[in-house]
DNA sequence: AATTCTTCATAAGATGAAGTTATCGTAACA
DNA sequence: TGTTACGATAACTTCATCTTATGAAGAATT
């Protein structure tokens, strides 16, 4: 016994329609017989006759009338499924999960999830913030599909794009606001207060400042740019934020921020994500809208 | 541009649960390569991605995802469309569409329709009680399936099945109770009070005294046996009713009901439905359920 | 009553879709 | 650096489906 498909559905439709082999054949781009054997044969694999046949009308029987019903339902949603992918077809769609390291989302996604919104209304976007290594793991076991991070990163099974480029500046209390910029290495002669283990921003400014990540330091390590930026307001000590943070923590403590001269610190920010991805093409769309988001 | 099968939609449904092409091949029962094939082509047709494939896993796409939802409730649909055929099968099934005279009609609609909601109690009956003529009119143009008449109707396009035979009675006023009952040819001299035109009981009766139906009536013809019965009653002539009707007729009214002697006249109750009727077969059956029903 | 028309069913052959086995390429793993 | 696992591809086979041609049967026509 064969099985059901969804041609005889459409051909049984055509037929309870026009009520007449030859015309439902036309509709259906067919000859008169095809549709003659795959009625007969729809019927054969249901066990009971959808039509009343004779010389003068064709008629639905009881049955056929409520298969009908159900047939045009089903014809019906799958067409939406067509629509569906018609409408997907080479955009981004549906649920998009997005990863961003703490040293760039409360700064970046304001802006982005502006711009998404405006670009793709219908966009669900899901935000993930944590640390490097963990949104790796995530894009790797698909809980989240691109991250926004520093790079490089260096996972071969990774696409890794860059954004844009970013200096590192100092922030020091408002009362040195006079006194010239330290070089770097003046800097690790200074109290510089950073983020804590695991932040890859951490580790771009040690190496700026020439010091060994191996060597511990005294326990002044903070949770969020923010909390390190309060401090300094505090006096405390001094620290690095991204360009990208001044706006928003440059003006809600006593500080000033101040560029190095020489050769700036600075940092890459990018876009990775599974190389297998097969949105990777969107994804490049992706990238425009982020770049416009990250521009002050 | 292909078009989307039910096929693929298996397929596809397997993929997405078993999310490993070998293993979901197995499940639909062909080769790893039909299926990739398959999966491909579904994709293609779609315009956009279902899967990513990475040597590790193979995941669903956000669109993916979606698509699976829709997919299943289509496929369900599909299966419980083979549920009720299977339900459906051999069977009277849905709504039927039975006409009745209205000789008959009251006095065995009751247990009729008892008896089948008994049979079937799924079943949806529609009754229309008319004349034969417009009976078979309806029955040609399907607003009936089948009819319940006096035999014969001989019209060629149709079965007709007896369903039993059944005598007519003369129905005289009470006091009339201890007066031998008359020779057809006597009952003419009678006033017989008729049904009106179109009835085909009317015929039948006249045919019984001999009367030629051309010859214009005096004008009392009623437009039920219960009206007959009830002027019988009211002492204004004598009439005839199908055995039938005697539980109920007999006692409405001050009336005597007697057997002819000799050649009882008699009409045969039958039923019909058009040649084309698939459903031939299940009104053999419908058939004897009538057939217990008009039992007294 | 014979004939023609209409319409659906059936048959035979041609075409195309879908399945099979065999094989390749690639990334992961030891 | 082989080895393994897995999906993609290719060549070929099988089966489903379509087409054209023809048959059968009832309705309409003459």
């Amino acid at each position: 016994m064969k099985n059901l498909t969804l041609k005889q559905l459409r051909y049984f439709e055509a037929l309870a329609r026009h009520g007449h082999f030859g015309r439902a054949a036309d509709a259906c781009s067919i000859s008169q017989p095809a549709l003659s054997v795959q009625i007969k044969e729809l019927e054969e694999s249901l066990g009971t006759p959808l039509f009343e046949r004779s010389p003068r009308h064709v008629r639905l029987t009881s049955f056929g009338e409520s298969f009908a019903g159900r047939a045009r339902t089903i014809l019906q949603s799958v067409d939406e499924l067509g629509e569906m992918a018609r409408a997907a077809r080479g955009r981004l769609y549906g649920r998009l999960r997005i990863g961003v390291i703490p040293t760039i989302a409360p700064y970046l996604l304001p802006k982005l999830i502006s711009h998404l919104d405006e670009a793709h209304p219908e966009l669900d976007v899901h935000i993930r913030e944590t640390v490097t290594p963990r949104l790796i793991d995530e894009l790797s076991d698909g809980q989240i599909d691109v991250a926004i991070v520093a790079l490089p990163v260096s996972e071969p099974w990774m696409t890794e794009v860059p954004l844009f480029d970013e200096s590192m500046v100092l922030v020091r209390h408002e009362s040195q606001a006079e006194l010239p910029v330290p070089s770097p290495d003046a800097l690790r002669a200074m109290r510089l207060l950073l983020l804590e283990e695991g932040h890859c921003f951490r580790d771009q400014a040690l190496s700026f400042c020439n010091i060994q990540t191996a060597v511990p330091r005294e326990g002044l390590d903070g949770s969020s740019l923010s909390t390190l930026v309060q401090m300094v307001g505090a006096g405390i000590g001094v620290t690095l934020i991204p360009e990208m943070a001044i706006p928003v923590e440059g003006r809600a403590a006593p500080v000033c921020v101040d560029r190095f001269t020489g050769k700036e610190p600075s940092r890459t920010v990018g876009m990775i994500w599974r190389k297998t991805n097969p949105l990777a093409h969107q994804f490049d769309a992706l990238c425009d809208i982020v770049r416009k988001s990250g521009q002050l």
